[in-house]
DNA sequence: GTCGGCCTCCATCGAAAGATAGAACCCGCG
DNA sequence: CGCGGGTTCTATCTTTCGATGGAGGCCGAC
């Protein structure tokens, strides 16, 4: 196409990765570090500088803004560089909120070098790559479109989720214990299980909820 | 002090961290990779072959055997190089088995690469090197007896975060319902709390137990 | 060998939790 | 406006859990 090269940020907290990704990126035609960030606040920053092309993004932090949030902070502003999520869980429950904030592709970070620089040449021309794990799990979602939970059935399952009782819940969101129960029972239906342990299990699989 | 270099091999499943603690470990010198491992079996096999000094290993590979495994197996023969693990984790249920398999120091993969070599060098002369979080989780582990679960404890209660029922935990691991209940009666009283859901949330957040 | 920790099992009792079947309110949408 | 979805509440009944207080066998440590 042209002579410009594709010009990248890597945000991983780890040195190591950052230090691989740019010795693998950095000897394929066409593509250039040009920034590095140790925290996903550093690369919202960084992104905003406005000479990126790509934001190669883990989703990980060890502490503050996790990955999620970083890329829909950096895809809201006009102009923004695209967001190639590289990380090395895939049966995180956070793949999903990644895709929704608005990140272009997700890969794993066992993936092999060529598919990586070829990623970030797609993710540049505006197109999407997943990983054939994400690519199934988004397949699965699409097909069960039931498990969706409402604002209260979700602060109510994250309550259960950290242990409390349905008298303790019903306390804490100022509710009846009746009113729990109700609304465990639809949870409970929606989720096609039969029990709170479950339910906790299920929805964390499904990353209805958050903990970490 | 010598002249003859510290030989390396690099095992993780991860091609990226792979290139990354090559470019950071292969600029220090008297240091030198002489070999890398996508697997724990190949890392198994690769040490063997004698000329190894220290292993740089990750405790989580894709498939196969673990890194606490592949520790206690490399370590098990005479002259057998030194174990550093490398990883992204450091959750109790993981750093614990790789310390007891014989693991000479244990580092996160947020290192500084300083660290990272100056961990190496101190392995290869057989002392140890913790990451900070690692080495406070120790210090709990020794002020606190109570928070061990044993291994049939643990079992019990990874059965019960799945959302199994007492009964149906029973009849996975052979046991009859009033001896579950006698398990998760220790695992409350050892975690201090009084629920199953609560016992599943609080050894979730100690690492006692694995949820990905 | 004795001791202690782990694992297994037992029985009973009260307290939670889950199933079931309604009912009423608010609010956005067609 | 009527309808549906989300939210709240009620009531009864059954099942499951958790608390309690044992008891015996196995095995490694002292």
């Amino acid at each position: 196409m042209t002579d410009t090269p594709i010009r990248l940020l890597l945000a991983d907290d780890h040195p190591v990765v950052r230090a691989g990704l740019r010795a693998v990126l950095e000897t394929e035609p066409g593509l250039l570090v040009v920034a590095e960030a140790a925290t996903a606040e550093d690369a919202v920053t960084r992104a905003a500088e406005g000479d990126i092309d790509v934001v190669l993004l883990d989703l990980r932090f060890g502490k503050g803004m996790g990955g999620a949030e970083a890329t829909a902070r950096i895809t809201a502003r006009p102009g923004a560089p695209r967001v190639l999520i590289v990380t090395t869980y895939d049966s995180d429950a956070a793949t999903l909120p990644a895709i929704e904030a608005g990140a272009t592709g997700y890969l794993l970070k066992d993936a092999p070098p060529e598919d990586l620089a070829a990623a970030v040449r797609t993710a540049a021309a505006g197109r999407t790559t997943l990983a054939p794990t994400v690519a199934d799990r988004l397949m699965n979602r699409l097909r069960t479109p039931g498990s969706t939970l409402t604002r209260r059935e979700t602060e109510v399952l994250t309550l259960v989720a950290d242990g409390l009782s349905n008298q303790a819940v019903g306390d804490r969101l100022h509710l009846t214990e009746g009113t729990v129960k109700s609304h465990l029972a639809r949870i409970y239906a929606k989720l096609d299980v039969d029990s709170r342990t479950a339910a906790v299990a299920t929805a964390t699989d499904l990353g209805l909820i958050r903990r970490w």
